[in-house]
DNA sequence: TACCAACGTCTAAAGAATTAAACGATCGTC
DNA sequence: GACGATCGTTTAATTCTTTAGACGTTGGTA
Protein backbone atom coordinates (compact mmCIF):
# COMPACT_ATOMS: atom_id res chain seq x y z
CA UNK A 1 0.00 0.00 0.00
CA UNK A 2 2.88 2.24 -0.25
CA UNK A 3 5.60 3.26 -2.48
CA UNK A 4 8.07 0.31 -3.39
CA UNK A 5 11.91 0.78 -2.96
CA UNK A 6 13.28 2.16 -5.63
CA UNK A 7 14.87 0.12 -8.65
CA UNK A 8 17.56 3.01 -8.82
CA UNK A 9 19.77 4.69 -6.94
CA UNK A 10 18.22 7.83 -5.59
CA UNK A 11 19.80 11.72 -5.46
CA UNK A 12 22.05 11.16 -2.56
CA UNK A 13 22.85 7.69 -3.27
CA UNK A 14 23.89 8.55 -6.95
CA UNK A 15 26.11 11.49 -5.36
CA UNK A 16 27.61 8.63 -3.21
CA UNK A 17 28.05 6.70 -6.26
CA UNK A 18 29.67 8.76 -8.39
CA UNK A 19 32.28 9.63 -5.45
CA UNK A 20 32.93 5.61 -5.04
CA UNK A 21 32.94 5.64 -9.09
CA UNK A 22 35.84 8.00 -8.67
CA UNK A 23 37.90 6.38 -6.43
CA UNK A 24 37.32 3.67 -4.04
CA UNK A 25 37.12 1.64 -2.23
CA UNK A 26 36.84 4.71 0.64
CA UNK A 27 36.43 4.81 4.12
CA UNK A 28 33.54 6.87 5.59
CA UNK A 29 35.16 10.14 6.27
CA UNK A 30 36.66 10.23 2.60
CA UNK A 31 33.50 9.94 1.21
CA UNK A 32 32.26 12.65 3.64
CA UNK A 33 34.67 15.04 2.50
CA UNK A 34 34.58 14.66 -0.98
CA UNK A 35 30.77 14.88 -1.25
CA UNK A 36 31.04 17.91 0.78
CA UNK A 37 33.94 19.13 -2.06
CA UNK A 38 32.23 18.09 -4.78
CA UNK A 39 28.50 18.30 -4.44
CA UNK A 40 28.48 20.90 -1.81
CA UNK A 41 26.70 18.45 0.52
CA UNK A 42 27.89 18.86 4.11
CA UNK A 43 26.40 15.79 5.62
CA UNK A 44 26.90 14.67 9.66
CA UNK A 45 29.20 11.74 10.12
CA UNK A 46 26.67 9.59 10.78
CA UNK A 47 24.19 10.54 8.26
CA UNK A 48 27.38 9.38 5.46
CA UNK A 49 27.45 5.90 7.70
CA UNK A 50 23.58 5.69 7.60
CA UNK A 51 23.38 6.17 4.04
CA UNK A 52 26.03 4.15 2.75
CA UNK A 53 25.01 1.04 5.47
CA UNK A 54 21.16 1.62 3.52
CA UNK A 55 23.20 0.90 -0.14
CA UNK A 56 25.09 -1.79 1.17
CA UNK A 57 21.82 -3.27 2.27
CA UNK A 58 20.16 -2.86 -1.39
CA UNK A 59 23.30 -4.18 -3.21
CA UNK A 60 24.40 -1.08 -4.49
CA UNK A 61 27.92 -1.53 -2.62
CA UNK A 62 30.19 -3.53 -1.07
CA UNK A 63 32.27 -3.40 1.86
CA UNK A 64 35.86 -4.94 3.58
CA UNK A 65 36.93 -4.26 7.17
CA UNK A 66 40.12 -2.38 7.06
CA UNK A 67 41.36 -2.16 10.46
CA UNK A 68 38.26 -0.72 12.70
CA UNK A 69 37.37 1.03 9.76
CA UNK A 70 35.06 -0.24 6.90
CA UNK A 71 35.81 0.47 3.54
CA UNK A 72 33.14 1.12 0.70
CA UNK A 73 33.04 0.49 -2.79
CA UNK A 74 30.90 0.32 -5.55
CA UNK A 75 29.42 -3.18 -6.19
CA UNK A 76 27.29 -1.85 -9.50
CA UNK A 77 28.71 -0.42 -12.55
CA UNK A 78 28.55 3.24 -13.37
CA UNK A 79 27.22 2.35 -17.26
CA UNK A 80 25.04 -0.50 -15.60
CA UNK A 81 22.97 2.19 -13.55
CA UNK A 82 23.31 4.38 -16.14
CA UNK A 83 21.64 2.29 -18.97
CA UNK A 84 18.91 1.35 -16.74
CA UNK A 85 18.40 5.02 -15.60
CA UNK A 86 18.19 6.29 -19.20
CA UNK A 87 15.93 3.06 -20.66
CA UNK A 88 13.81 3.79 -17.52
CA UNK A 89 13.28 7.39 -18.38
CA UNK A 90 13.14 6.05 -22.07
CA UNK A 91 10.13 3.97 -21.22
CA UNK A 92 8.40 6.55 -18.73
CA UNK A 93 8.35 9.28 -21.13
CA UNK A 94 9.08 8.61 -24.76
CA UNK A 95 7.28 5.52 -25.22
CA UNK A 96 10.62 3.48 -25.85
CA UNK A 97 11.83 5.49 -28.61
CA UNK A 98 15.87 6.74 -28.71
CA UNK A 99 14.45 8.99 -31.70
CA UNK A 100 12.41 11.08 -29.21
CA UNK A 101 14.32 11.12 -26.64
CA UNK A 102 17.61 12.14 -29.02
CA UNK A 103 15.35 14.57 -30.83
CA UNK A 104 14.65 15.98 -26.82
CA UNK A 105 18.23 16.56 -26.60
CA UNK A 106 18.81 18.64 -29.50
CA UNK A 107 15.98 20.55 -29.50
CA UNK A 108 16.65 21.39 -25.64
CA UNK A 109 19.21 23.33 -26.80
CA UNK A 110 22.42 23.06 -24.20
CA UNK A 111 24.12 21.07 -27.11
CA UNK A 112 27.09 22.79 -28.49
CA UNK A 113 28.42 22.66 -32.86
CA UNK A 114 30.97 20.57 -30.97
CA UNK A 115 28.90 18.05 -29.47
CA UNK A 116 26.49 17.72 -32.26
CA UNK A 117 29.69 17.01 -34.45
CA UNK A 118 30.27 14.41 -32.10
CA UNK A 119 27.16 12.88 -31.76
CA UNK A 120 27.13 12.74 -35.73
CA UNK A 121 30.43 10.55 -35.56
CA UNK A 122 28.97 8.33 -32.82
CA UNK A 123 26.00 7.79 -35.36
CA UNK A 124 28.06 7.25 -38.14
CA UNK A 125 30.30 4.57 -36.74
CA UNK A 126 27.45 2.98 -35.03
CA UNK A 127 25.96 2.77 -38.41
CA UNK A 128 28.96 1.38 -40.04
CA UNK A 129 28.79 -1.33 -37.29
CA UNK A 130 25.39 -2.63 -38.32
CA UNK A 131 25.93 -2.54 -42.00
CA UNK A 132 28.96 -4.42 -42.00
CA UNK B 1 15.98 18.38 7.64
CA UNK B 2 13.96 16.06 4.76
CA UNK B 3 13.49 15.49 1.26
CA UNK B 4 12.21 18.66 -0.55
CA UNK B 5 9.40 18.14 -2.59
CA UNK B 6 10.63 17.08 -5.99
CA UNK B 7 10.88 19.34 -9.08
CA UNK B 8 9.54 16.61 -11.30
CA UNK B 9 6.75 14.38 -11.28
CA UNK B 10 7.01 10.83 -9.52
CA UNK B 11 6.25 7.63 -11.13
CA UNK B 12 2.50 7.77 -10.09
CA UNK B 13 2.20 11.55 -11.24
CA UNK B 14 3.95 10.81 -14.56
CA UNK B 15 1.84 8.81 -15.61
CA UNK B 16 -1.28 10.66 -14.89
CA UNK B 17 0.59 13.25 -16.42
CA UNK B 18 0.28 11.00 -19.30
CA UNK B 19 -3.07 10.02 -19.66
CA UNK B 20 -4.00 13.77 -19.38
CA UNK B 21 -1.35 14.67 -22.06
CA UNK B 22 -2.98 12.33 -24.68
CA UNK B 23 -6.15 13.86 -23.70
CA UNK B 24 -8.00 16.28 -22.04
CA UNK B 25 -9.80 17.74 -19.50
CA UNK B 26 -10.59 14.85 -18.34
CA UNK B 27 -12.93 14.09 -15.04
CA UNK B 28 -11.36 11.40 -12.29
CA UNK B 29 -13.43 8.27 -13.22
CA UNK B 30 -12.01 9.14 -16.38
CA UNK B 31 -8.60 9.36 -15.82
CA UNK B 32 -9.09 6.39 -13.45
CA UNK B 33 -10.35 4.00 -16.25
CA UNK B 34 -7.67 5.23 -18.35
CA UNK B 35 -4.81 4.44 -15.79
CA UNK B 36 -6.29 1.09 -15.62
CA UNK B 37 -6.77 0.33 -19.17
CA UNK B 38 -3.22 1.89 -20.14
CA UNK B 39 -0.85 1.42 -17.61
CA UNK B 40 -2.76 -1.79 -15.00
CA UNK B 41 -2.89 0.62 -12.17
CA UNK B 42 -5.86 -0.16 -10.52
CA UNK B 43 -6.45 2.89 -8.20
CA UNK B 44 -9.55 3.19 -5.99
CA UNK B 45 -11.59 6.63 -6.67
CA UNK B 46 -10.51 8.77 -3.90
CA UNK B 47 -6.80 7.44 -4.55
CA UNK B 48 -7.02 9.10 -7.73
CA UNK B 49 -8.59 12.35 -6.59
CA UNK B 50 -6.23 12.30 -3.65
CA UNK B 51 -3.29 12.33 -6.36
CA UNK B 52 -5.03 14.67 -8.66
CA UNK B 53 -5.50 17.23 -5.97
CA UNK B 54 -2.19 16.61 -4.81
CA UNK B 55 -0.69 16.96 -8.53
CA UNK B 56 -2.86 20.18 -8.69
CA UNK B 57 -1.20 21.92 -5.39
CA UNK B 58 2.07 21.51 -7.23
CA UNK B 59 0.96 23.10 -10.06
CA UNK B 60 1.24 20.36 -12.51
CA UNK B 61 -2.29 20.36 -13.46
CA UNK B 62 -5.41 22.78 -13.96
CA UNK B 63 -9.10 22.04 -12.82
CA UNK B 64 -12.17 23.85 -13.62
CA UNK B 65 -15.87 23.01 -12.58
CA UNK B 66 -18.03 21.13 -14.91
CA UNK B 67 -21.62 20.93 -12.85
CA UNK B 68 -20.43 18.67 -9.83
CA UNK B 69 -17.40 17.29 -11.10
CA UNK B 70 -13.86 18.48 -11.62
CA UNK B 71 -12.15 18.34 -15.02
CA UNK B 72 -8.35 17.88 -14.76
CA UNK B 73 -6.06 19.53 -17.80
CA UNK B 74 -2.54 19.72 -17.91
CA UNK B 75 -0.83 22.67 -16.79
CA UNK B 76 2.78 21.60 -18.12
CA UNK B 77 3.91 20.85 -21.34
CA UNK B 78 4.91 17.69 -22.05
CA UNK B 79 8.35 18.77 -23.89
CA UNK B 80 8.81 20.96 -20.68
CA UNK B 81 8.44 18.49 -18.59
CA UNK B 82 10.63 15.92 -20.34
CA UNK B 83 13.08 18.28 -21.35
CA UNK B 84 13.70 19.03 -17.67
CA UNK B 85 14.12 15.22 -16.81
CA UNK B 86 16.31 14.91 -19.55
CA UNK B 87 18.73 17.58 -18.58
CA UNK B 88 18.19 16.81 -14.99
CA UNK B 89 19.57 13.03 -16.09
CA UNK B 90 22.10 15.01 -18.21
CA UNK B 91 23.93 16.75 -15.84
CA UNK B 92 23.15 13.88 -12.38
CA UNK B 93 24.54 11.00 -14.43
CA UNK B 94 26.65 12.35 -17.39
CA UNK B 95 28.07 15.76 -16.26
CA UNK B 96 26.00 17.31 -18.62
CA UNK B 97 27.53 15.78 -21.53
CA UNK B 98 24.75 14.91 -24.45
CA UNK B 99 27.37 13.09 -25.92
CA UNK B 100 28.00 10.66 -23.34
CA UNK B 101 24.41 9.70 -22.98
CA UNK B 102 23.79 9.64 -26.77
CA UNK B 103 26.84 6.94 -26.59
CA UNK B 104 24.97 5.40 -23.63
CA UNK B 105 21.65 5.01 -25.55
CA UNK B 106 23.94 3.59 -28.51
CA UNK B 107 25.92 1.20 -26.44
CA UNK B 108 22.38 -0.31 -24.42
CA UNK B 109 21.69 -1.80 -27.26
CA UNK B 110 17.91 -1.01 -27.62
CA UNK B 111 18.41 0.92 -30.57
CA UNK B 112 17.26 -0.52 -34.48
CA UNK B 113 18.27 0.09 -37.37
CA UNK B 114 15.81 2.50 -38.69
CA UNK B 115 15.82 4.45 -35.86
CA UNK B 116 19.72 5.06 -36.35
CA UNK B 117 19.16 6.51 -39.74
CA UNK B 118 16.47 8.52 -38.12
CA UNK B 119 18.56 9.79 -35.28
CA UNK B 120 21.37 10.29 -38.38
CA UNK B 121 18.62 12.67 -39.95
CA UNK B 122 17.62 14.57 -37.05
CA UNK B 123 21.40 14.91 -35.77
CA UNK B 124 22.23 16.22 -39.73
CA UNK B 125 19.11 18.69 -39.84
CA UNK B 126 20.35 20.31 -36.58
CA UNK B 127 23.43 20.65 -38.16
CA UNK B 128 22.68 21.94 -41.15
CA UNK B 129 20.66 24.35 -38.67
CA UNK B 130 23.68 25.39 -36.77
CA UNK B 131 25.98 25.86 -40.16
CA UNK B 132 23.38 28.22 -42.00
C1' DT C 1 -40.20 13.62 0.24
C1' DA C 2 -36.96 9.96 1.12
C1' DC C 3 -33.28 7.42 -0.88
C1' DC C 4 -29.52 6.20 -3.90
C1' DA C 5 -25.64 7.22 -6.76
C1' DA C 6 -21.87 10.14 -7.86
C1' DC C 7 -18.54 13.20 -6.37
C1' DG C 8 -15.31 15.69 -3.37
C1' DT C 9 -13.02 16.47 1.38
C1' DC C 10 -10.90 14.97 5.45
C1' DT C 11 -8.14 11.91 7.66
C1' DA C 12 -4.93 8.53 8.18
C1' DA C 13 -2.01 4.58 7.26
C1' DA C 14 2.39 2.71 6.02
C1' DG C 15 6.63 2.69 3.56
C1' DA C 16 10.70 5.34 1.56
C1' DA C 17 14.27 9.04 1.75
C1' DT C 18 17.02 12.04 4.36
C1' DT C 19 19.13 13.75 8.36
C1' DA C 20 21.41 13.33 12.70
C1' DA C 21 21.81 12.74 17.92
C1' DA C 22 22.99 9.49 21.42
C1' DC C 23 25.46 5.75 22.62
C1' DG C 24 28.92 2.07 22.62
C1' DA C 25 33.25 -0.19 21.20
C1' DT C 26 38.13 0.00 20.31
C1' DC C 27 42.75 1.49 19.78
C1' DG C 28 46.68 4.28 20.58
C1' DT C 29 49.00 7.28 23.85
C1' DC C 30 50.46 9.27 28.22
C1' DG D 1 45.47 1.66 33.38
C1' DA D 2 42.82 5.95 32.09
C1' DC D 3 41.51 9.19 28.33
C1' DG D 4 40.43 10.95 24.13
C1' DA D 5 39.86 10.21 19.25
C1' DT D 6 37.77 7.42 15.81
C1' DC D 7 34.41 4.51 14.13
C1' DG D 8 30.05 1.90 13.87
C1' DT D 9 25.11 0.90 15.73
C1' DT D 10 20.74 2.17 17.34
C1' DT D 11 17.14 5.03 17.34
C1' DA D 12 14.29 8.52 15.89
C1' DA D 13 12.35 12.63 13.69
C1' DT D 14 10.71 14.81 9.47
C1' DT D 15 8.88 14.99 4.96
C1' DC D 16 7.27 12.86 0.71
C1' DT D 17 4.72 9.30 -1.81
C1' DT D 18 1.12 6.25 -2.39
C1' DT D 19 -3.07 4.21 -1.02
C1' DA D 20 -7.67 4.28 0.60
C1' DG D 21 -11.57 4.43 4.21
C1' DA D 22 -15.06 7.33 6.27
C1' DC D 23 -17.99 10.90 5.68
C1' DG D 24 -20.67 14.91 3.78
C1' DT D 25 -23.09 17.11 -0.17
C1' DT D 26 -26.07 17.24 -3.98
C1' DG D 27 -29.04 16.09 -7.61
C1' DG D 28 -32.11 12.89 -9.67
C1' DT D 29 -35.72 9.46 -9.04
C1' DA D 30 -39.25 6.52 -7.12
Amino acid sequence: MARPESEYPTQLELEILKVLWDASPLPVREVRARLEAGAGRALAHSSVITMLNIMYRKGFLKRQKAGKAFLFSPKVEKEHVSGGMVSDLLSRLFEGSPTAMVLNLLETGDIDTDELDEIRRLVNRKRKEWNQ
